[in-house]
Formats: structure tokens, sequence, C-alpha cells
DNA sequence: TCCGATTCCCGCCATC
DNA sequence: ACGATGGCGGGAATCG
């Protein structure tokens, strides 16, 4: 059993709340009774609490009440937050809990409240851009990572925007059970071409559960040999299968089909080169096996939704905010 | 931009 | 009877 508490507050936002909600409660469905997580939602006064949408929601306690004892402890955020004073007792309260809970994080700006009670110092924080400067106010310590959808350190993790919550919890979900789980229970909750989804669908397969040599073998050549001809028929015949065979025992075992999964790692690969490299956009591409520049821009157009050049720029940004 | 060729996926069925 | 395997063919996506 995981006890997992979301802390809340007037005016807070409803999807804050009910997003990680969700992804742990779809992950029970999967989930034996022994490993469930359960969801407490803890106030910051007593009483029913109305989100900024109007929806009011009854927490299972104020934090007065409550031990502070849990595995996770989220903090949710608000259109109001920053404009908002809470107790000196709240700020107490979190940090007997960022003592007390294995892992602690906040949603959007939900972190200011980390930062009001001192648990940020020095530490990378997502948030959401707009609550930057707000927070850099409140913490000129932390190291604020806009462009993230959530930053991970371990025991505190916190998310940007609103529906990053999302992305966080499966991403502690992950972490916790395998990426399986996250990727089962992001099939219920995201759109089939959600990056998210995609992201923990690679990661899956490259941690088949109950993979046949034969497939970790052909993986690790797809990986090993990205500039090759990966077609089906090639993969086929190094793994000594027939063409049938080797799809449907690929796609059984890895949840992704061959195409997928050598898409992916391709993906991968030029995704990391273009971040952490200045090698030409038409380089990369012959590299990583897409064969040419405009293939390489079609692909990452259908995944991200941008062209290489531009995911680039956007990955140095992203590590120049960083810094 | 269009269109035929190619590739891939997957249901179905036969064989071992 | 049942699972593993392989071939065929249609539909969709992609390529050149």
């Amino acid at each position: 059993m995981t006890t997992a508490a979301l802390l809340v507050f007037p005016d807070v936002r409803a999807l804050d709340v009910t997003g990680p909600l969700d992804v742990f409660t779809e992950a029970n469905r999967f989930l034996h009774p022994r490993q469930h997580y359960r969801l407490e939602i803890v106030s910051t006064e007593g009483g029913r609490v109305r989100c900024s949408n109007g929806l009011a929601i009854y927490p299972h306690k104020p934090f007065f009440e409550s031990s502070g004892q849990f595995d996770l402890l989220l903090v949710a955020g608000g259109p109001s937050v920053a404009r908002a004073s809470f107790d000196e007792s709240l700020y107490r309260w979190l940090r007997v809990a960022a003592e007390q809970c294995a892992c602690i994080g906040s949603i959007c700006n939900g972190a200011l409240l980390l930062a009001w009670a001192g648990l940020l110092d020095g530490r990378r924080v997502a948030t959401h851009w707009s609550f930057a400067e707000a927070l850099a106010h409140a913490c000129p310590t932390a190291r604020i990572c806009i462009n993230d959808a959530y930053v991970d350190e371990g025991k505190l993790v916190t998310s940007a925007g609103v529906a990053a919550s999302i992305d966080m919890s499966l991403h502690l979900l992950a972490r916790q059970h395998g990426a399986a789980l996250a990727l089962d229970v992001a099939k219920q909750l995201l759109p089939s071409n959600d990056p998210t989804r995609e992201r923990l669908a690679f990661q899956c397969a490259l941690t088949p559960q109950a993979a046949s040599s034969a497939i970790v073998e052909i993986q690790q050549y797809v990986l090993a040999n990205l500039p090759a001809d990966l077609s089906i028929p090639v993969l086929a015949s190094i793994a000594n299968m027939s063409v049938r065979h080797f799809t449907r025992i690929f796609s059984r075992e890895t949840r992704l089909s061959p195409s997928e999964f050598v898409e992916q790692a391709r993906l991968d690969a030029a995704r990391t080169l273009l971040e952490s490299t200045l090698r030409p956009v038409k380089t990369i591409a012959y590299e990583c096996g897409f064969g040419n520049a405009p293939r390489m821009r079609a692909v990452f157009q259908r995944h991200f939704g941008m062209s290489p050049q531009l995911y680039r720029t956007h990955s140095s940004s992203e590590a120049a905010a960083d810094r």
C-alpha cells in the first residue's frame, strides 16, 4: 500500500487535484490490492473546498489533523496562490512532512508553498513559466526550470502546468512500478499520439518483461546499428524467423511494432544529438538512420510538432533557463 | 501535387 | 486439443 496525499486550499485548480488522483486511481485497476495507492486529500482548513472552477471537493481532513506521514505528498496549485497567505503552522507542517514523506512535490505554482516553507533552497524546480518570477522571489536560490514538464530530484518532484501534473504522476508511477504500468494508465488517460505516452511506450519496449533473448538481441542490434537497413525482413532474418512470426513476437513482447521501435530509437538518438552536439541536422539525420533531413523533419513534426532545428533551439533555451 | 510502388500491420487460415 | 510457426491478402501509411 502506498499512501499518496494532495494538499488543497480554497481556489485550488481542480485539474491539479483530479489529474494525479485519476492517474493513481487508474493505476489501482492494474495493481494487486496490496500495492494499491491509498489517496488522501488534505486541506489547509477544515470543511469543503471550492475550486477555482466552482467544483466543490470534500477533503479527508485538514492538515492540522493529519500526521503528514505519506509515501507521497503533492501540493496543488491555483490561480490565486501567489496572492494568498497561509498560516505559519502550515509551513511547519510541510517541513515536518518533507522529513517524513518518501517523496514530496508540487504542481504548477504549488511550488510557491514549498518555497515559502523553505523546502526549495538550492533545488531544481519546475513550475509554470508565468509563476517563475514569483517563485524566484520566494526562493532566490532555487534553480527554476520553466521548460521542463517536471523535474525529478529524487525526494523532491515538481511539475509545470496543469497537464504536466499528469506527466509527473505517470513518471512517479513508472518510477515505482515500471514503465509498463505507467503505459497502461497513459493508454486510458491520454490520446494515442501524446508524446508522454510515446516516451513511456519506448521506455517500456526497452525493458520487455518476459522477453525472449532473440527479441532483446534484435533491440540491441537496432540500437547499435541505427544508420543500417532496419526493415522488417532484415530484422526477421537476423532473428531467424519469418516476417510474420517476427512481427508477432516482437509486438507481443515489447508492445511496439518493429517499425515503431526503430523509429523511436532513431528519434531518441537524434534528440540526444541535437541537444548535446552542434552537428548539422543533415548529419544527424544520416547518423541516426533517417537517411535524409526531410525525412527526419517529418518524423519530428509528427512526434514533437516541431522541426529538428526548432527542437534544438527549444532545448538549448531550456538548458539556458536551467542555468 | 499527384499517383503508382513499396512497406508495414494484422486478421485469417493451414501446417507442424 | 493446443501452441508455435508461416503464408496470404487487404487496408493504411509512406515513399519516390
